[in-house]
DNA sequence: ACAGAGGGGGAGCAAGTGCTCCGGATAAGG
DNA sequence: CCTTATCCGGAGCACTTGCTCCCCCTCTGT
């Protein structure tokens, strides 16, 4: 029966090639757009883009929500992974944690829909782009454990990602590098060397 | 003709009490729905909250946005003075700080509208609200002088704000009290034990 | 009590946006 | 080259939302 159903593939036709290309350019459009825009963006607006009709658009994603969440996915996942890079190549353990929001931030402020879609999932953990963000984080805090400031969970740091996240989007356009100081600020408040407990929740 | 001026309004019949009532019945409406869903929401919910019909409430102000800023930008001052306040009352320089932060937080996690328009005109000095609050913190840079870190400037103060308000806002259905944490990171890292000079923007 | 200025109300318009429908075009398989 | 499954495209529908229009009624001033 599974050798049925994966003889059974072979006996449709072979995709054709301009639905592929079709898939391919939506897509690409669609990163484009969220990226400038964020999710907020008219559906034809990707179509145009993409030089694609509505019908082929909705054909290849039912829904706008399936259209975005996959480019989403996609995007996130590249992102968290380019922030995680720039941590390993750092030797020094604080350092990896400062290249790591240096990298992760810096993303942010190229791409809206990455910390709209972030902002909204932060506090939802089973999402696969989160989990490995989390991920990376503790692998950081494991590292660092003897510079930070005891308490400190992957939560709080998190947090702060998503906080200063905001901070650079609104100042992306007048001051691009302001947000600099504020990370700044908020990892020199992580060093270790604050022994006061952080309030408890 | 400043007298006749003022003489002319009497001759004007005095308004309607059921037209005054209804002003302040938009106004109050809008303050609640705004607090709850942003300046967002639609129009009809204003005007059903409040009792009145569609004709009322734009005969009273003309755009939706006239009205959403005469709530926003009367909330907005009795936030920043509320806050004010709570830095006033301490004695100690940094308690003012840390209060003034706790208390501005405080009222963005009860005021959504607020949080929206703030992050929309941070970076606008010349708007009233922002103007005020400018000068909240500026004193208590003033007060606080030996107590930070230096290079720190009013912007780096408020930019915290806004997104320390961003993280309330987040935080605020699960986990609300966990802002607080970051809170106390970010205000160690102001402290003037770290000399090491913040970024150039 | 009465006249009429002015306010009240809500149906309805216009524009934006997610999504569907279907006639026509096109590429795969023979 | 022909057949036909499959895909393309965009006009158009349904719904939302900011805003207007206009008839009717209420409250003010006499």
């Amino acid at each position: 029966m599974a050798v049925a159903e994966r003889e059974s593939a072979p006996r449709r036709r072979a995709p054709r090639v301009d639905a592929v290309r079709n898939r391919e350019a939506i897509i690409e459009a669609a990163a484009e757009v969220l990226a400038e825009q964020g999710t907020a963006v008219d559906v034809r607006e990707i179509a145009r883009r993409g030089g694609v009709g509505m019908g082929t658009l909705y054909r290849h994603f039912p829904k706008k929500e399936d259209l975005i969440h996959t480019v989403l996915r996609k995007e996130f996942l590249e992102w968290a992974e380019s922030a995680r890079q720039a941590a390993i190549d750092a030797e020094d353990p604080w350092m990896a944690l400062t290249d790591f929001y240096q990298q992760a931030l810096t993303g942010c402020a190229r791409h809206r829909a990455i910390m709209e879609n972030f902002a909204l999932t932060w506090s939802v953990p089973d999402l696969e782009g989160i989990q490995q963000l989390r991920m990376v984080i503790e692998e950081l805090c494991a590292r660092a454990t003897n510079l930070l400031r005891p308490g400190v969970t992957t939560d709080d740091l998190l947090l702060l990602l998503v906080s200063l996240g905001h901070a650079v989007e609104l100042t992306d356009e007048c001051r691009p590098r302001m947000w600099n100081r504020l990370l700044r600020i908020s990892l020199d408040g992580l060093r270790a060397e604050h022994r006061e407990p952080l309030p408890a929740e």
